[in-house]
RNA sequence: GCUCCCUUCGUCUAGAGGCCCAGGACAUAGCCCUCUCAAGGCUGUAACACGGGUUCGAAUCCCGUAGGGAGCGCCA
């Protein structure tokens, strides 16, 4: 049962907890993802809940592209914005009353303490504890002012945070979902502030207040949040709310072994998408960064969820290769279904071709296309005008004599298909297999590899086919 | 500086003392198939960061070293 609202929960729940101020990157997409999967995979709950307590550094337009590009993934969530459920609301900037009854409860135990610090103040601290060699920690300079201090300076408006005490000589034990036995000694840790002077709630507590609320009771994060978890546990515990149970995946390198950033190309789900990346690919793909399966196909959400298995989570930071990503695409696009292959690659097709002509088109070419920029070639050879011949192209050709193509021409021209066409070549020339095909995938397209031709034929402006064929006669 | 995390083929990883002179997937090389490319089939190349222990036996346990990463914020 949850303190807060009095309601229990039949099940549990994972949480995706972004913060609008910026686009969402391949590592949180990731994060997102898999808990997505952890929740599917167990009939839980799956929370998305968006952390906009900075004021200044949030933005809705970021908000806005975080919700797409969740949804372009597939990752639907159970409760959050647009999914209210009556734990919410789901941005924290709606939630300051929730978070201001719980700081009266930890102002009333001890628990914290106003600090009336400035900023610069607490910055030269910093600066002289690191040049002396030592962790940068809040010296305690407000810990201990007595009670009228504190009333005076709070009469007299003084600004001042709010800081969480942080017991001496305490042990903070937990069991980390992907690193096993955690233990950190509180001495190690500096009274941190959980309320801004503005008044706001601080990531801390609004983080971790926020996940018992919502009932949630697994979350995976980024590494980066590991050597925090004790500060929140603390506030947990302050509170007496159940703590979820934490599991920290590795963060996502770049080929350099740097964290992966825009300098390494793209690094934003938005990039991926429009440089026209499947969703299916990118999912498959990150399931296997860092998470290691037996499933070797390209799979729907829910059989990806069949398969998540969080035990084989890797603790080692993950390279991404864009290589990979490449291999699932690939796969992606191959099973694409034609209707679906022509509205990816629409923007690459001539203007006012018509719907079948434009369908049996793509998939004539999608298994030579790996991003939709790959069919633009196609279509200039396809619909453009017929290819000048150079080089290997023309000495096949040449070879191949007129007689091949005249009698490929009046094939052609009798409106036979690809197969009729090559049959009147070879009984011309006597010519067969790569003797006979090779002049004639030349002759038609310029190259001498593509997609298969009779269904390249096929889409060709009716009488082209034997233009092309006619010249070499 | 202090604390914490990490280190197996090019990449993602399996591996929780003998099943491992380390397995899989993708990539890569060769062959087959094939009108080319792709797909598919077969075969191959390729890794336990380093150094000490413990043990009959270590990729697996312990201790160091090196390298990488994170945290120590009125950012999240």
């Amino acid at each position: 049962m949850d303190r807060t609202t009095g309601r229990t929960f039949a099940r549990g729940a994972t949480r995706f907890a972004p913060s609008p101020t910026g686009e969402l990157h391949l590592g949180n997409a990731r994060t997102a993802l898999f808990n997505f999967l952890l929740a599917r995979r167990g009939a839980e709950r799956f929370v998305l809940r968006i952390e906009d307590t900075d004021a200044s550094r949030s933005r809705s337009e970021h908000t806005v592209g975080l919700l797409h590009d969740l949804h372009w993934l597939g990752l639907q969530w159970d409760a959050g914005p647009g999914r209210e459920d009556g734990l919410g609301p789901y941005y924290q900037s709606q939630r300051a009353a929730l978070y201001a009854q719980r700081f009266v409860e930890l102002e009333r135990q001890g628990a914290v303490y106003p600090c009336f610090c400035s900023a610069v103040e607490l910055e030269v601290a910093r600066h002289a504890q690191r040049a002396a060699g030592r962790a940068p920690r809040y010296p305690g300079t407000c810990r201990d002012l007595s009670a009228d201090e504190r009333r005076r300076r709070l009469g007299a408006g003084q600004p001042a945070t709010l800081r969480f005490r942080v017991p001496a000589g305490q042990h903070i034990e937990f069991t980390d979902l992907v690193h096993g036995a955690q233990r950190f000694l509180s001495d190690d840790i500096g009274d941190f502030v959980i309320r801004r002077a503005d008044g706001s709630a601080a990531f801390f507590f609004s983080n971790a207040l926020d996940d018992a609320a919502m009932g949630v009771t697994q979350v995976l994060r980024g590494e980066d949040h590991l050597t925090n978890t004790p500060r929140q546990l603390l506030i947990l515990e302050a509170l007496g709310l159940p703590a979820p149970r934490y599991g920290h995946i590795s963060l996502i390198l770049g080929p350099d072994g740097a964290p992966l950033s825009k300098r390494h190309g793209a690094a934003s789900v938005r990039e991926f998408r429009e440089r026209g990346y499947r969703p299916e690919a990118v999912v498959n793909y990150l399931f296997r960064l860092g998470h290691s399966s037996s499933a070797h196909d390209l799979l729907g959400l829910q059989a990806l969820a069949d398969a998540f298995d969080p035990q084989h989570l890797g603790r080692a930071p993950a390279h991404f290769d864009e290589q990979q990503l490449t291999v699932w695409q690939k796969h992606a696009v191959h099973r694409l279904a034609p209707e679906a292959a022509r509205d990816w690659l629409a923007p690459q097709l001539p203007n006012g071709l018509d719907p079948h002509t434009a369908t049996a088109f793509c998939a004539a070419v999608l298994p030579n296309v790996v991003l939709p920029e790959d069919a633009r070639a196609w279509v200039d050879i396809v619909f453009g005008p017929a290819p000048v011949l150079a080089g290997e192209g023309a000495d096949l050709v040449r070879e191949a004599g007129s007689e091949f193509f005249a009698a490929a021409a009046r094939a052609a021209a009798d409106g036979g298909d690809f197969a009729v066409i090559a049959a009147a070549a070879r009984l011309a020339s006597g010519r067969k297999g790569a003797q006979l095909f090779r002049p004639l995938r030349f002759a038609l397209t310029g190259l001498g590899h593509g997609p298969e031709l009779a269904p390249l034929l096929r889409v060709m402006p009716p009488g082209e086919t034997e233009r092309r064929l006619a010249r070499f006669a």
